[in-house]
RNA sequence: GGGCGGGUAGCUCAGUGGUAGAGCGUCUCGCUUACAACGAGAAGGUCAGAGGUUCGAUUCCUCUCCCGCCCACCA
């Protein structure tokens, strides 16, 4: 007999193992009578393996190796996110240290390096993740930038175009200035700065009396058009239609009123600059008003000859000079105020005027309400449904146009001559342009948001030629700060494309934070490398200690006792086999069942239905700590303990406790299970096992 | 400004309308033939604060205070 060390040591273990599953993950390895189908949040390019991935995926392979134990047939598709902006945004980072920008390679040749970077890099998250021990179909990743997925995307923006709910519009957008792209409403951050907030005052026309305007940003007063104050103001009641001259440039402007308007903000009146501002749009579509756009996409002034290419920052300050000379500046103040800023390169937003295409959210967003009203789709914990009603609730129109170049193009052709022509089709026109009759096109430079490619995920991968049945899936995992900007959109997606929900549960697992509370994260250097936990204890201790400090909270406060404690189990178990490997063929045979015998059983019982409907229910820190509680204080402290000396305990039993302590630990701790099922002298995989009966 | 989650042992967290639980940590004793990454045992909490409902509240209700998050964005 072959004699084991004292102590578990998982690392050339927990590889071996691996490459041993490798082959039996694809879908056709496994013979389930039924289905299960599970979406991957699919990582980014740019991405490395974090906390939140590791839970995430973790929990996830927990639910699979289950489902897989109990005659589910898994299809669990792994894939890459192109992930527009970030992934730009890093080779644009490498670049720079040539001294280069992507304008000096030019849009073909850049794309190009992003493509090499991604297949040099873009990988090496998916080989993080089989670290972790997960278990998807490794033969079907999948990334949003392949050829078919492009056709989705297309596809898509077209059927919309059709229905009519795509189209095309001058409007004030969010601009990042460093990234050189409108966003969307959901990819702004606020963060809070020390500011100033200034009163100008905006002289009546044709008397001695003004109006004085609160704002933190003077500048974009050389596109202001009109005043406005709420329509139950009294205060200003007398000046609604009066005209105010707008200080420096002397533009007369319409005094309006406006519900938007806050009568308790600053002075109550505000200055209207439908171009640089959305609510200011949004009264300007109400008023009619004329968009004057003063500020470009470099942030830098525009269209005003004294100021002209001034940055917006040295144009605040003349303006304000030239104010404060002219008696017209009544005061400043400190302010603490939110700051929108890019959520990819944190650089302070502007509101500028574009082309863009929209999706239209009125049918769609009570389409994505409908389905989860009428519990189509469930989220749990039931209260994060909330942010997603919320959101849905007071929804403006999708900018989905990016002007970045990393990403699917758009299926739109303009035409040479005629700036407002353009065609949708995925392929080159062969008509003439309406306006000039000529039939000269070109493909638009414009990519799509990233989310918009992301939203089609679950049928892009799921229904495919050879494979129409597997849409829609059952579950998603998700993290909570994606509920709105992917979940939510592959909802009515789904249901638009392919008329059902594209799951049936949403589980929103908890946030990883650091043991004090913080967020984890690499720059303020409170990021938790899980690649540096698996190499210090083996990645069933990761499992262990993530699982174990999973709740249904919004936070988990991650502390790495857990993970030594996974590792103190995973040696546990490792010796509780030892013993049996030592033990069994030593005791004696024997008929019927001692008090010892009986009980281990009942305890094990209970543990095994206790687990499987802790499972289920996504109770999967309750599930583990039992099972913990079951095979070390009930297996190993007390019957194993009763195993020793004269016993009266049948070996059987011993047996039969070991093996299916196996099966149900392996879901949690696939390798060490996997290893030692092998150890106890079984050829097939654990992986397949079935999942234990009551016995 | 609106909403959500949390405040229980030193730490991370369970939990219940009826004299408080786990893991880790601490302390004591044991290197007993699977495991010292172990075993046996112990200490440790006016369950954030105030009020209310109740025979009885950590658990239900109201208010307050702290911590975290989300949404709106302040012109």
């Amino acid at each position: 007999m072959k004699v084991l060390p004292t102590k578990y040591d998982p690392k050339n273990i927990e590889d071996r193992i691996y490459k041993k599953w490798l082959p039996y993950l694809s879908v056709e390895k496994h013979k389930g009578t039924k289905n299960f189908i599970a979406l991957m949040a699919p990582p980014n390019v740019t991405g490395s393996l974090h906390m939140g991935h590791s839970l995430q995926n973790t929990l996830l392979d927990v639910l699979i190796r289950y489902k897989r134990m109990n005659d589910y047939k898994i299809i669990w598709i792994p894939g890459l996110d192109h992930a527009g902006i970030a992934t730009q945004n890093v080779v644009e980072k490498e670049l720079k240290k040539e001294g280069l920008t992507r304008f000096d390679l030019g849009r073909e040749k850049f794309i190009k390096r992003v493509w090499e970077w991604k297949e040099k890099y873009g990988n090496i998250i998916l080989e993080q993740f089989k670290k972790l021990g997960i278990s998807p179909d490794w033969s079907r990743t999948r990334f949003t930038m392949d050829k078919e997925y492009v056709k989705w995307v297309e596809r898509a923006f077209i059927e919309y175009y059709k229905k009519g709910w795509v189209y095309r519009d001058y409007r004030a957008i969010n601009f990042c200035p460093r990234c050189k792209t409108s966003l969307s409403d959901l990819e702004i951050e606020y963060i809070e700065k020390e500011g100033k907030i200034y009163y100008i005052k905006y002289p009546i026309k044709d008397s001695d009396e003004y109006l004085t305007v609160a704002t933190t940003r003077p500048e974009t007063m050389l596109g202001d058009v009109a005043l406005a104050v709420n329509p139950n103001d009294q205060r200003y009641t007398k000046y609604i239609g009066r005209i105010a001259i707008l200080p420096i440039l002397n533009r007369e402007l319409l005094i309006i009123t406006d519900i938007k308007v806050d009568p308790k903000f600053g002075t109550g009146v505000v200055k209207v600059t439908p171009a640089h501002s959305i609510v200011d749009y949004e009264i300007g579509v109400r008023h009619n008003l004329e968009m004057i756009k003063v500020i470009d996409e470099d942030a830098k002034i525009v269209n005003v000859p004294e100021f002209e290419n001034m940055d917006y920052l040295t144009a605040r300050e003349k303006i304000l000079s030239i104010l404060k000379q002219k008696g017209l500046l009544e005061k400043e103040e400190d302010i603490k105020h939110n700051v929108p800023i890019c959520y990819r390169c944190q650089t302070e937003l502007q509101v500028i005027p574009s082309k863009e295409w929209f999706l239209k959210m009125t049918e769609l967003a009570k389409i994505a309400k409908d389905a989860v009203k009428t519990r189509k789709v469930y989220i749990i914990p039931n209260r994060f449904k909330k942010i997603y009603f919320d959101w849905l609730k007071n929804i403006r129109d999708w900018c989905i146009s990016r002007k970045i170049w990393w990403g699917q193009v758009l299926p739109v052709w303009y035409c040479k001559n005629c700036e407002d022509s353009y065609v949708v089709s995925t392929k080159k026109p062969n008509k003439r342009c309406k306006y000039c009759k000529k039939n000269q096109w070109y493909r638009t430079e414009e990519v799509f948001d990233t989310w918009f490619s992301s939203a089609l995920w679950p049928f892009a991968i799921l229904y495919t030629k050879k494979e129409k049945d597997w849409y829609p899936a059952d579950i998603v995992f998700s993290a909570r700060d994606i509920i709105n900007l992917w979940i939510a959109r592959m909802i009515y997606s789904g249901i638009f494309f392919m008329k059902k929900p594209p799951f049936k549960f949403v589980y929103i697992h908890p946030t990883v934070l650091t043991k004090e509370g913080k967020r984890m994260s690499k720059s303020l250097g409170t990021g938790i490398d899980p690649l540096d936990l698996i190499e210090k204890y083996g990645a069933d201790a990761l499992r262990f200690g993530l699982i174990w400090q999973t709740t249904n909270l919004q936070d988990l406060r991650f502390d790495e006792t857990n993970v030594e404690n996974g590792m103190k189990f995973a040696n546990k178990i490792y010796n509780a086999i030892r013993f049996y490997l030592i033990r069994y063929p030593e005791m004696k045979k024997r008929e019927g069942f001692s008090s010892e015998d009986k009980k281990i059983i009942r305890a094990f019982n209970s543990t095994l239905k206790y687990v499987s409907k802790n499972i289920e229910n996504f109770q999967f820190s309750n599930a583990l700590k039992r099972l913990y509680k079951f095979f070390w204080n009930h297996f190993c402290d007390v019957y194993i303990e009763s195993c020793k000396g004269d016993t009266k305990n049948n070996p059987e039993v011993l047996r039969m406790i070991v093996i299916n302590s196996l099966k149900l630990l392996h879901p949690f701790m696939p390798f060490i299970t996997e290893y030692l099922w092998e150890e106890i002298g079984n050829r097939n995989l654990l992986l397949h096992e079935k999942w234990p009966q009551q016995i």
